[in-house]
DNA sequence: GGTTTCACG
DNA sequence: ACGTACGTGAAACCC
C-alpha cells in the first residue's frame, strides 16, 4: 500500500521554535526551527520511506473560520520575532529538497491536511500525519495514523485508533466533541466555561457527543457544570464546529504532485550551508552516502564542471584522433536546420568528453575536421550518449554516414522509465534531475548537462530491469526506423489527384442534396450546426449527447438512417470528406519526388507501440472498399519491384493464451484452428461445424473485448445487442475459459499491489489510475492492467522481429517500408521475393518463443491494394 | 487549445 | 446512478 506522509508545517515549526535553544547563523539569523524541523523530516524519511509526502502551511490573513466566529484566534499571539523569518528559510530549503508544499489562501494547514487525508484514503493509501496539534486526532482511521510531537519535536508518538482509545477512551470522531466542551485556548475556541479535559472526558464517556450531552443535560452531575452547559449551549455547538477540520477544501491533487523524490546534493548542500546547518548537513550526507555526487546544476556550474575548450584545426584533428583511438565515450548534442528527415543538415555539435566540452561549428570548421568528425560518428568503437538517436542517425545519413554504437539514448531511456511523459527532448531529460535548469545557451552546455544526467538514467534503467530492452531493442531499433523513414514508400500523386477529383464531384453533389433535404445551407462539417438541423429543425429523436451538445457520430446517425433521407447522405458525405481531407489532400501535401516519408514516434505510446506522424501511414483505410481503393496509390519505389507484406495472425490472443495458459485457448492455437469459430463453439456449446457466421461474429467480438478488458457495455454496443445478452456471452466464455478469467483477475490484483504492469520483455507501465478515488477511472486502470501486457508484448515481439528482419535483409535487393503494429510492409526485387518472404516469415514467427506457435501470413502485390496471399516454400 | 469525429491496429 | 471497451493521429470547428 503506498504511503503518504503529511506534515503540519506551522504546528511543527512552532513546536521546534519553543523546544530548541535559539540557534543562529554566524551573522545572527535564527535557525532553530530549521534544525528541529529538518532533523525530524530526515528521520521520518529514513524510518518511514514515504512514497508521497507534502508539508502543509497556513496561509493566514482572512481565513474561512474568521467569518464564522470573530473571536476565533483573535487572541493568538503574534508570531514571535525569531520565528517569522524562519518560515521563509524553511520553504527555501524544502524547495531545494524537492519536498512538495501546499498552502491555500484562506485556509489553515489543518484543513489542507484533512482534505489531503480524505483524498489519499479514497485512493487506498496509508496516511501518516505529523503535527503537534491534537485536533488532527479526529482524522485517525484504520488507514490514518497521527504522530504527535512529544516533548521536543524530533520525538513523536503515534496515535492510531487503539492508542487513542487507551489514552482517552474516545473514538476519533469524538475529538471534536472534546474540543467543543473544553475549548482550546491556543486557538481561542471558547468551549464551555468550567469544563476542562477531565470533565469533558467524563461527559463524553457517558453521553458520547456534544449533542448527547446537551440532550441529557439534566442527568449531568455537578450543578455548576449543568448550569454552564445550559447557559453556553450555543457556544458548545459553535466550538465543536470550529474544531471540525474542513475536508471540503478546493484542492485536487494527483499522486505526481506529492511524489517523494530523492533530493539532489547539488541543490540541497548549498542551501543547508547557507544557513550554517552543520549537523543537518551531516545527517543528510549520511542518508545519501550511496548516491553518487553530481556536480553543477545552474548553467554556470555545468560549464564550470565541464569547461569548454576551444580548439584550432590542428587540435581538432588530434582530439578526434585521440577519442577515436582510445574509444573515449562521448556525449553529444546537435543543432541542425530542416528536419531530421527532409533536408536536415547539421550546423553544430556539442561534445562532452572526459570532463571537458567542445563545440564543432560547420561554418567555421575545415572540411578535413568535418570529415574526421563524421568518421568518428560512424565508428563502431566509440560509445555515444545522446538524446534522440533516430534524428541524429538521419542527419548523419544525410552526410553518408551511418551512426554506430549509440550506447545510450537518453530519450528512449526516459521513455522506458516513464512512458507517460509528454516530452523527451534534452531539456526535459535534464530537468528530471535539475528542475531549475533554464534553456540551454549553447550546444556545449547541452552536452555537458546530458553527460551529467546520463549516469542517473543508467542507474534507474538497471534498477528497473530495463537495460536489455533499452540496449538490445529500442536503441538498435531507432537506427532501423531511421532507415525506414529515410527510404519512404512510393506514392503516385497523379493517381491520387484523379482519385480526389472523383471524390470531389460526388462530394459536391451530396452537399447540394443535403442542402435541399434540409431546406437550407449550413456547414455539414460542423457538428454543432448539423445537430441543430437534425434534432431541432427536422425533429429527429436524440439519443446520445456530448459535452457540448448533440452527438452526430456515425453510430448515432446509423440509428437514424431510416428516420430521414438526409441522414444517409450525411453519412456518405462524412465518409468521403474524411477521405478527401485527411487522405487525398493530406497525403498530396506530404508527397515529394514520388515518395512519402512518415516519421515513426518511438516515445509516444504508453504500451510500447510505435506511432506514425506527418503523415500517419498506420491508418490508411482498408475496412471499407471506397477507402481501401486509396491503397492503390502506394507502390514500390523501384520499377518492377513488388510490395511484400507480412502480418501476425491473432498475435494478441496468442499472447493472452501464453500468459493465461488456458488449456482451451492454447489448444485452439496449437491445432491451428480458427480461434473465433472455436470460441463460438465453446460459448454456444456446439460443435465446430455447427457454428454460424453470426455466432462467429459474436465470438470474435468477445475475443477482441478480452484484450481490451471485457465489459458488458462494450460488447453490447459493439454487437448491437442488449446488455443481458452480452452478459450471458461473457459468463459463458469465462465458464469455458477459466484460465483466461483467472489470468485477468490475477493481473489486476498484481497491478494493484505493484501499481504497474510489465510485458514479456519487461517493459513497464505504471498505472496511477488504479489508485484513483473515482470508480470509473479506477476501472479504467483495471482495463489498462489487462490490456497493456498483451498489447505491449505484441509491440515488443514486433520490434524484435523488425531488428531481425532488418538484419536478414542485408544480402537482398529489398527494403523495409512500413510497420503497422502487427504488419510489416517491404519492397522486394522479384528475383529475391521467394527468399525474402521466407526469411521474413521465419524471423517474424521466431522472433520470440511463446508457448503457442505464432503464424505470419505473407501477401504480395504491385500496389498496397492488390495484395495476394503468398506462401513461401519451406 | 479543447472538442468532435473517424481512420487504423 | 454512474459512464465505460485498449492503443494511436489528423482534420475541422469553435471559442
Amino acid at each position: 500500500m503506498p504511503r503518504m506522509v503529511i506534515l503540519d508545517g506551522n504546528s511543527l515549526a512552532n513546536r521546534a521554535f519553543y523546544a530548541l535553544p535559539p540557534l543562529t547563523t554566524a551573522d545572527g539569523r535564527p535557525t532553530n526551527v530549521l534544525h528541529g524541523f529538518l532533523t525530524m523530516l530526515f528521520r521520518l524519511e529514513q524510518e518511514q520511506h514515504p512514497d508521497y509526502w507534502v508539508v502543509a502551511f497556513d496561509k493566514t490573513k482572512a481565513t474561512v473560520r474568521i467569518e464564522q466566529y470573530a473571536g476565533y484566534k483573535a487572541q493568538r499571539k503574534e508570531t514571535p520575532e525569531g520565528l517569522r523569518p524562519q518560515f521563509d528559510y524553511l520553504k527555501e530549503i524544502l524547495t531545494e529538497m524537492d519536498v512538495p508544499m501546499l498552502e491555500l489562501a484562506g485556509y489553515e494547514a489543518d484543513d489542507l491536511i484533512a482534505a489531503i487525508t480524505k483524498q489519499a484514503e479514497a485512493q487506498g493509501m496509508e496516511i501518516q500525519i505529523y503535527t503537534g496539534d491534537k485536533d488532527a486526532l479526529q482524522l485517525i482511521s484504520p488507514r490514518t495514523t497521527v504522530f504527535l510531537t512529544k516533548k521536543g519535536i524530533s520525538e513523536v508518538e503515534p496515535y492510531d485508533e487503539t492508542a487513542l482509545w487507551e489514552r482517552y477512551q474516545l473514538r476519533p470522531h469524538q475529538i471534536i466533541d472534546l474540543k467543543g466542551l473544553m475549548g482550546d485556548t491556543s486557538d481561542n475556541i471558547p468551549g464551555v466555561p468550567g469544563i476542562g479535559e477531565k470533565t469533558a472526558l467524563k461527559l463524553l464517556w457517558e453521553f458520547e457527543t456534544v449533542e448527547g450531552v446537551l440532550a441529557n443535560v439534566d442527568k449531568v452531575s455537578g450543578k455548576k457544570v449543568q448550569s454552564n452547559l445550559k447557559e453556553y449551549t450555543d457556544q458548545a455547538i459553535l466550538s465543536k464546529k470550529l474544531a471540525t477540520m474542513l475536508t471540503e477544501v478546493p484542492i485536487g491533487f494527483s499522486c505526481d504532485d506529492f511524489v517523494h523524490r530523492r533530493s539532489i546534493a547539488a541543490k540541497v548542500l548549498p542551501v543547508l550551508q547557507k544557513y550554517d546547518l552543520k549537523s543537518v548537513t551531516r545527517l543528510w550526507q549520511e542518508r545519501h552516502k550511496d548516491d553518487e555526487e553530481i556536480p553543477g546544476g545552474s548553467p554556470e556550474e555545468v560549464l564550470e564542471n565541464w569547461p569548454e575548450r576551444v580548439l584550432t584545426e590542428e587540435e581538432w584533428l588530434m582530439q578526434i584522433e585521440q577519442w577515436q583511438s582510445k574509444n573515449i565515450p562521448l556525449t553529444l548534442a546537435c543543432r541542425y536546420e530542416g528536419t531530421g528527415l527532409q533536408g536536415g543538415r547539421w550546423l553544430e555539435w556539442g561534445v562532452a568528453a572526459q570532463g571537458e566540452t567542445f563545440t564543432l561549428i560547420r561554418e567555421e570548421a575545415s572540411e578535413k575536421v568535418c570529415e574526421a568528425w563524421l568518421q568518428l560518428m560512424g565508428s563502431e568503437r566509440v560509445p555515444k550518449t545522446l538524446a534522440d538517436s533516430k534524428t541524429v542517425a538521419l542527419l548523419l545519413a544525410n552526410e553518408g554516414i551511418s551512426l554506430k554504437r549509440s550506447v545510450l539514448d537518453l530519450s528512449l531511456a526516459s521513455y522506458l522509465i516513464q512512458s507517460s511523459r509528454p516530452k523527451f527532448a534534452p531539456l526535459d531529460l535534464v530537468k528530471e534531475y535539475f528542475p531549475t535548469q533554464p534553456a540551454f545557451r549553447n550546444v556545449a552546455e547541452e552536452a555537458a548537462a546530458l553527460a551529467q544526467v546520463a549516469p542517473k538514467f543508467e542507474k534507474e534503467i538497471h534498477f528497473l530491469g530495463l537495460a536489455r530492452l533499452l540496449h538490445e531493442v529500442e536503441e538498435p531499433l531507432s537506427l532501423v526506423l531511421a532507415q525506414v523513414e529515410r527510404h519512404g514508400i512510393g506514392i503516385d500523386s497523379e493517381q491520387l489527384k484523379v482519385f480526389g477529383e472523383g471524390i470531389s464531384l460526388t462530394l459536391r453533389e451530396l452537399e447540394q442534396e443535403i442542402y435541399a433535404l434540409a431546406e437550407e445551407t449550413f456547414n455539414i462539417n460542423s457538428p454543432k450546426q448539423l445537430g441543430t438541423i437534425l434534432f431541432e429543425k427536422l425533429g429527429l429523436p436524440t439519443a446520445k449527447k456530448t459535452k457540448t451538445g448533440y452527438s452526430t457520430d456515425a453510430e448515432t446517425l446509423e440509428e437514424l438512417r431510416n428516420a430521414h433521407p438526409v441522414v444517409a447522405k450525411i453519412l456518405d458525405y462524412r465518409q468521403l470528406n474524411k477521405l478527401m481531407s485527411t487522405y487525398v489532400n493530406g497525403l498530396l501535401a506530404q508527397a515529394k519526388e514520388g515518395r512519402i516519408h512518415t516519421t515513426f514516434q518511438q516515445t509516444v505510446t504508453t504500451t510500447g507501440r510505435l506511432s506514425s506522424t506527418e503523415p500517419n501511414l498506420q491508418n490508411i483505410p482498408i475496412r471499407l472498399e471506397q477507402g481501401r481503393q486509396l491503397r492503390k496509390v502506394f507502390h514500390p519505389t523501384e520499377p518492377g519491384w513488388v510490395l511484400l507484406s507480412a502480418d501476425y495472425s491473432q498475435i494478441e490472443l496468442r499472447i493472452l493464451a501464453h500468459y493465461s495458459q488456458d488449456p482451451l485457448l492454447c489448444e485452439s492455437f496449437s491445432l491451428g484452428q480458427d480461434v473465433h469459430t472455436r470460441t463460438a463453439a465453446e460459448v454456444f456449446g456446439i460443435s465446430l461445424n455447427e457454428v454460424t457466421s453470426d455466432m462467429r461474429r459474436s465470438a470474435k467480438a468477445v475475443n477482441f473485448g478480452l484484450v481490451y478488458g471485457l465489459t458488458e457495455f462494450g460488447l453490447s454496443r459493439d454487437l448491437g445487442i442488449p446488455r443481458k445478452e452480452s452478459k450471458f456471452y461473457i459468463e459463458q466464455y469465462f465458464k469455458r475459459y477459466g484460465g483466461v478469467k483467472r489470468y485477468l483477475e490475477d493481473v489486476v490484483t498484481q497491478a494493484k499491489k505493484e501499481g504497474q504492469v510489465r510485458t514479456l520483455l519487461n517493459r513497464l507501465r505504471r498505472i496511477p489510475e488504479l489508485l484513483h478515488s473515482n470508480r470509473v477511472k479506477r476501472q479504467f486502470g483495471e482495463r489498462i492492467a489487462m490490456n497493456t501486457p498483451v498489447q505491449g508484448t505484441a509491440a515488443d515481439i514486433m520490434k524484435l522481429a523488425m531488428l531481425k528482419v532488418a538484419e536478414g535483409l542485408a544480402p537482398y535487393r529489398a527494403a523495409m517500408l512500413l510497420q503497422v503494429h502487427d504488419e510489416l510492409l517491404l519492397q522486394v526485387a522479384p528475383e529475391d521475393l521467394e527468399k525474402v518472404a521466407h526469411m521474413l516469415k521465419d524471423k517474424m514467427e521466431n522472433a520470440f518463443t511463446l508457448s503457442v506457435p505464432m503464424t505470419v501470413e505473407c501477401k504480395v502485390g504491385t500496389n498496397w491494394y492488390d495484395m495476394q496471399p503468398f506462401k513461401p516454400i519451406d
